[in-house]
RNA sequence: UGGGAUAUAGCCAAGAGGUAAGGCAACGGACUUUGACUCCGUCAUUCCGAUGGUUCGAAUCCAUCUAUCCCAA
C-alpha cells in the first residue's frame, strides 16, 4: 500500500458511480488522487461538472475541469455524423475513449505531471513479464465488462492507466459510493449518446445537416413497401420502428446509399460469413504476421461467435465467421478475444 | 348492367352455431456509456361490410343490400 504514494493519478470523474468510487478505492490504496472531468459537449459547467466537483470535495482531492469540447466536436459528433451520412452506424462511444478519454485526458494529466489515469470502465489489465505486454481483459463482473469499447488501447495507455472498478461488481461499486456519500448510488446508467440526451440522433443529424431525403422501402425479391424516411434512421438488423408490416418480422437486411433505399429481409437474410475491418488495433502483439483464431464481437453486447482474422495490409483485417454471423452493420466494431482476454478490433467497413 | 368469389382490428390472417387464434405494425416497459437486437406487457367494452331473419345462442345458417375482385362480354 505505501510503495502507492509516490503514484500519482489523475481520475476522470464523470460526476456518475463508477468514477467517484473509483477515486475512493484508488485512495483507500494509497494513490496519489486528483479529478478531472473533460467538458465535452459544451465548455459550460454542467449538472455533470458539479456532481464530479462535488465528490472530489469530500473525497479531499484536487479538481480539475478540462474543456476538450472542441476536440469532441471534431473527433467524435463531426465523424458520428459523417459515418451515418455515409451508410454506416458510428459507434461515439468508442471514438471518444481512443481520441478523448485515453488521448487528450491522458496527454493533460502527464502536462500536469501524472504518470497515471484512471477511469470507472469495468474492464481489467494484466501485466505479460514473458512478452512485456500490458493485457486488456473483461471485468470481473461480466455483465458490465466494458472491454469492447476499449479495444483500441495502445501499449502506452494501457502502461499508465488503472481500472479500479473492473475487478468489482456493480453492487460492490454502489455501496462503497453510498458508504462515502460520494454521489447518488442510484443514479442511473448512462445511456443513450451522450451528446444526444433525449436520444433522438437522427434530429441532431438532420439540425446540422438539413431534411434527409426520403426513399423506397425494398423486400429483399424488389417488391416495394413503402417510403422510408431517411437511411440514417436506420440502422442493419434494424425490426423495430420501420412501420412496414408483412407476414412475418422483417429487419433492415441493407442501406443503398446510392440508391437511397432501404432494403428490408427477414432474419435470414442478415446472415454473412465475413468482414473487413479498419484501423485494427492488437493489444498482445504489435501485429500478427499469420491468421489466428479467436471469437469476435461485432457489437456491444453479443455472444462472441468463432471465427479466423486474416491481416491484411494498411491495418486491415478479414474476419471470417466459422458459421453465420448475424448483422454486421458498416461502422460499428469488430473485437476479438481469447478468452477473457482482449486480443484487438477495428471499424467495420462492410 | 350475365356467371363466380370475397368481405374479421392499421396490415395479413385463423375461425367453419356456443360466446373473436396468431403474425406484422403500433404503444409502454426491462435491458444498455453507440445505433440496434432481445425480453416482458398492452392492443376487435355484442359494430366480425350493412340490414333483417332462423336459433336458447351466430363471425359462423338464410335473405336482401353495399363494396371489391375474377371470368365471360
Amino acid at each position: 500500500m505505501t510503495n502507492n504514494m509516490d503514484k500519482k493519478v489523475l481520475v476522470a470523474m464523470s460526476g456518475g458511480v463508477d468514477s467517484s468510487a473509483a477515486v475512493k478505492l484508488l485512495s483507500d490504496s494509497g494513490y496519489s488522487c486528483a479529478g478531472a472531468i473533460m467538458k465535452l459537449v459544451s465548455s459550460e459547467e454542467s449538472d455533470a461538472v458539479r456532481d464530479a466537483r462535488s465528490a472530489a470535495n469530500k473525497l479531499g482531492i484536487n479538481f480539475y475541469a478540462f474543456d476538450f469540447s472542441a476536440e469532441f466536436k471534431e473527433k467524435v459528433m463531426d465523424s458520428f455524423v459523417n459515418t451515418y451520412l455515409s451508410g454506416g452506424t458510428p459507434n461515439p462511444c468508442i471514438e471518444c475513449n481512443k481520441h478523448l478519454k485515453f488521448g487528450r485526458f491522458l496527454d493533460k494529466a502527464r502536462e500536469l505531471g501524472y504518470q497515471y489515469i484512471a477511469t470507472g470502465h469495468y474492464v481489467t489489465k494484466e501485466y505479460n513479464d514473458k512478452t512485456g505486454r500490458w493485457l486488456l481483459k473483461r471485468a470481473a463482473d461480466r455483465g458490465k465488462d466494458q472491454s469492447y469499447v476499449l479495444y483500441s488501447l495502445t501499449q502506452d495507455q494501457l502502461a499508465h492507466t488503472i481500472f479500479p472498478a473492473g475487478e468489482k461488481s456493480k453492487d460492490e461499486i454502489r455501496s462503497i459510493v453510498a458508504a462515502g456519500g460520494l454521489a447518488d448510488p442510484s443514479k442511473p446508467e448512462s445511456q443513450d449518446i451522450c451528446f444526444i440526451p433525449d436520444g433522438r440522433y437522427a434530429d441532431f443529424i438532420i439540425s446540422r445537416c438539413g431534411e434527409q431525403q426520403k426513399g423506397e422501402i425494398r423486400l429483399t425479391d424488389g417488391t416495394y413497401l413503402g417510403e422510408h424516411k431517411g437511411l440514417i434512421n436506420y440502422t442493419i438488423g434494424q425490426r423495430k420502428g420501420i412501420g412496414i408490416s408483412y407476414s412475418e418480422p422483417l429487419f433492415v437486411i441493407e442501406k443503398n446509399t446510392a440508391e437511397n433505399t432501404l432494403i428490408l429481409g427477414t432474419k435470414d437474410k442478415l446472415e454473412c460469413k465475413s468482414l473487413i475491418a479498419e484501423d485494427v488495433n492488437y493489444i498482445p502483439f504489435d501485429s500478427p504476421h499469420k491468421p489466428f483464431d479467436c471469437t469476435a464481437q461485432t457489437r456491444y453486447h453479443q455472444r462472441e461467435a468463432e471465427c479466423t482474422v486474416y491481416p491484411l495490409e494498411n491495418r486491415r483485417a478479414r474476419v471470417e465467421f466459422h458459421s453465420p454471423h448475424t448483422a454486421v452493420s458498416k461502422g460499428q466494431a469488430v473485437v476479438f478475444y481469447d478468452g477473457d482476454y482482449v486480443i484487438g478490433g477495428g471499424t467495420i467497413l462492410g
